[in-house]
Order: structure tokens, then sequence, then C-alpha cells
DNA sequence: GCCTATAATGATAAATTTATCCTTATGGGC
DNA sequence: GCCCATAAGGATAAATTTATCATTATAGGC
């Protein structure tokens, strides 16, 4: 497994975007908000994440206290992650974060610019 | 400069995430909200970050338009930057963000478990 | 027997981000 | 002349994250 070999940040944007940043967990977080909640289901309503993907994301987010896990005895093995309290009180944040980018997407139409766009004041 | 090779996701949360998440950037965004403008004062202000890096994510921050930069014809150089009306915008974001990372922190106590920490349900 | 599906993880590659060091340019202090 | 400070960026290394491919284990369909 990775360890860390620098020193991190730990005032509160950071702890929120290291719960939080990973490529796929607010994807996660609100499939499971939506009830769905097997990594398989997951997979095919999340286009492009491979199951591994998912499955490291979901492990991070299990260990942050974000989402956990329940397994049931049964063939094929049955798997359902649910949010914990903290994943709850994550939700009017994302919320808030999900509100203020797509304002911002559909005032700039195209995807964010690459570093070297051009300069411009209060756009 | 670096090009990115692979899709990027473009739905709310990525879009903030994208904005804001690049490692110095909260800080920074807090900094200039103080008024703490210049690259010179911004890194004797944050511990760990050099010139160079923090040159680098306010580039980010300019080109996402969330700050904008005055130059002036001085010598030593000076500039200044400035919360765009994108980036006033934020700041709730930020600040419900950074609360709700600061409860996570007082609860938790010490920094985010490493991806291998013993599970645990609703802690 | 080989295929399906399920969930998880090891090993490793690829992509991306962040850090380090160096250079440029300008003018003042000593 | 060499040092200071200022701001910016090139070149490259290091660190970190994400992706790809493979394997394990279990039971049912055909």
């Amino acid at each position: 497994m990775y360890v860390k070999k620098l020193p991190e940040l730990d005032y509160g944007v950071a702890t929120t975007i290291k719960a939080l940043g990973g490529k796929w967990k607010a994807c996660i977080l609100d499939c499971i908000h939506l009830g769905i909640r097997r990594p398989s289901e997951l997979c095919r309503n999340i286009p492009g994440a491979s199951l591994r993907v998912l499955s490291q994301q979901l492990k991070e987010l299990e260990a942050c206290h974000i989402v956990y896990k329940k397994v049931y005895a049964e063939v094929p093995l049955r798997v359902e992650y649910y949010l914990t309290s903290w994943g709850e009180s994550l939700w009017p944040v994302i919320v808030a974060m999900n509100e203020w980018g797509n304002a911002y997407l559909h005032h700039h139409c195209d995807s964010l610019p690459q570093p070297n766009a051009a300069p411009c004041e209060e756009s």
C-alpha cells in the first residue's frame, strides 16, 4: 500500500477535500444517496469508472468514516454501502459545491480552461 | 506545459474541486480574502509553500476566473491578486467546507486515516 | 467443464500534481 | 561588483493518484 512521504495540511478545507476530492467520490456518494449501493450497480451507473477504481474510492470513503459497509452472506457475494452520519452531514456541503460548480459551468459553457488560457479580469 | 490526456468530469462538484482543489489554493484564497495579496507576502504567510508553487496555483486560479491580477509599474515589481466576483461567490462554499472539515478534525482528533485504517460503522 | 456474476486485491503502468533548482530582469544598498 | 528583493517561468525530479490487467473464491446455468 502507498504511504505518504510529505506532511499533510490539516485545516478544514483541506480535510474536506481529502475526504471528498477523489475523482469518483462525489459520483459515488450521489449514487449511494439515491439508493444505488452495490459496487456492481455503481459501476453500471458511473460511466468510465472500473470496478477496481470504485473499490479503491469506496475503501477510502470508508476509512474516512463517510460510508460504511454491509456484507450479506449470499452467493454471489452481496455488499451494500451506506452513508454514515458524517456522510449525511457532508451532504449540504456537497450540494453547495454542486450548485456553485453548475453555475460556473453554465456561465463558462465549456470545461475549465487549461492553465495557459487567456487571462481576463472579472469575467 | 502539461496537457491532459484523459477526459475530465464536468458535473458541479468536480468543477468546484478542480477550481479549489489544488494543494495551496484554499490557503491562498483565505489570505487574499484577508488582504494578503502579493506573492511574496503569501509565501511568508503560508509555511511550506514555495514562491514557485504559489505562482503555479495563482496562475490556475486566474485561469479559472477565481482571482485576477494587478501589476504595478514599480521596481521591484509589485503584483497584487484580488478575488473576482466568481471568487467572492465561492466564499460561502469555502466556509461550508471549512466548517465541516474542522468539525471532522475536532471529532477525529488526528488527521485523516490512512487507507488501511480499521473499519468502523457510524463512528 | 466453461461460462456467468459477485466483490476484493496484488502488481504495475500511466497520468497528474507538486516540489526543487536554476535563470531572467530590474534597481537599490553597501 | 555582489548582495538584496521582487515576480515569473523553464527544466526536471519526486510524489501522488488513477488506470489496467490479472487473480482469488463461490455457486448457478447450460
